[in-house]
DNA sequence: GCCAACGTTGGC
DNA sequence: GCCAACGTTGGC
């Protein structure tokens, strides 16, 4: 899951309130349907920062609460409202993430890339701008062995 | 259904 | 700041 550290880092999430938050805001069917249907509790997910200093997976987090409606979508004040959701048909949905732990380093990007064994990953291949993606097993045991 | 225009993402 | 790559919008 993909986070700008400008808006929300790891550290954040480390800080925050039962080291839990809702991840709002994301406008994406493909990644909806991630976190609507796939996204189980219990399930471990790398946290990326992205457009920053140094893009890469940063640390790991856990889904504590499966797919529900962003209300933020409906509150026509907040920065993500979105006025073609309604609350009988929520539009946009969110899970819940709770901190599990920061890396020591970085694993960065430009590392990722030189991988062979991760070429097929979805966030190294060409133009992907997903903010939530799926990381095989395999290559979730790969990426943690570069920690 | 096609596709041009536009907006966004995000690495660099 | 630039710009490639993509998603969305809306006229036709």
């Amino acid at each position: 899951m993909k986070s700008e550290p400008g808006e929300f880092s790891i550290d954040d999430l480390q800080q925050c309130a039962h080291q839990t938050e809702p991840w709002d805001g994301v406008r994406n069917y493909q990644a909806r349907n991630m976190m609507r249907d796939k996204m189980k509790m219990g399930d471990l997910v790398f946290f990326y920062h992205s457009n920053c200093d140094k893009p890469g997976i940063v640390g790991i987090a856990r889904i504590v609460k499966e797919g529900y409606p962003d209300d933020t979508a409906l509150d026509p004040n907040h920065h993500h409202f979105d006025p073609r959701s309604d609350p009988v048909r929520p539009r946009w949905f969110m899970v819940d993430v709770q901190f599990v732990r920061k890396f020591t380093r970085t694993i960065a990007l430009t590392e990722l890339k030189e991988c062979p064994s991760l070429e097929n990953l979805a966030l190294t291949r060409r133009g992907n701008r997903l903010s939530v993606m799926p990381v095989s097993e395999a290559q979730w045991n790969f990426i943690l062995s570069l920690e």
